[in-house]
DNA sequence: TTAACTTATGAATTGTTATTCATATGATAA
DNA sequence: TTATCATATGAATAACAATTCATAAGTTAA
């Protein structure tokens, strides 16, 4: 078989791999609105500090140096998006990092910064 | 030390472990780029069908069920933020993941879907 | 139950990003 | 060198998201 001929195979095989594991327009909607709501250099800031332990809202305003509005609405899209979770303890409300898949891509965003580019 | 003096120094150790350890706003401002650029459901289509292999444009087209122009347009934005790279074969452009970590990222997106929620 | 404190929300403005269409560029083969 | 195929780009419109300000809602202590 030709080279040529092995490589049109090979391609075909991929397209199939791609068409057949593309997950449904709606968890492909919710994926993406979920990298979306990470997305932001705020809401970053907000994960980035949550992934040192869980923060309260005060907190967590010194910590993105925003200003208490704003990063109550920041904090509504992560929580909507499932990316955070929240507790309350009296006065304040606690928040923290959802689940291991979020902690992991934080991870890794971080790595991807300490390595080089 | 009573329970709540010792929540209130794990507090100031967190928020001071969040304060130092927080990216420069260059950085930062460059990694949230980095995640709106994967953050677009025909991007992320795009990501998903290259996890299986390197293709190019015209199957990528394909596999996300767009328009020539449009894929292009997104196929530059991956590219610019380092996402993809691609290498040209003739008249055809073909691309792929640009390294392991945003594999990973994708990886773990995928299993996060597999999960349950 | 009122005052003080912490957090959340709605509405408006402003700023950003995606998509489309038309066309340009780059590569190959006749 | 021209015709054809594959991909890229610019400019415009249309869709979406972020920030702010004012204010509301829950919680506690006096």
């Amino acid at each position: 078989m030709s080279d040529s001929v092995k490589e049109k195979l090979e391609h075909e095989e991929r397209m199939r791999c791609a068409l057949e594991s593309m997950p449904s327009e709606d968890d492909l909607a919710e994926l993406a609105a979920r990298f979306k709501a990470i997305s932001e250099p705020s809401r970053l800031k907000i994960l980035l500090a949550l992934s040192c332990g869980e923060l309260c809202v005060e907190h967590l305003t010194q910590a993105v140096g925003g200003n208490q509005s704003a990063v109550s609405h920041q904090l509504k899209t992560l929580k909507d998006h499932r990316i955070i979770k929240c507790r309350r303890a009296g006065k304040q409300v606690i928040y923290s990092i959802a689940d291991g898949h979020i902690l992991t891509m934080i991870s890794v965003a971080k790595e991807h910064l300490n390595c080089h580019d």
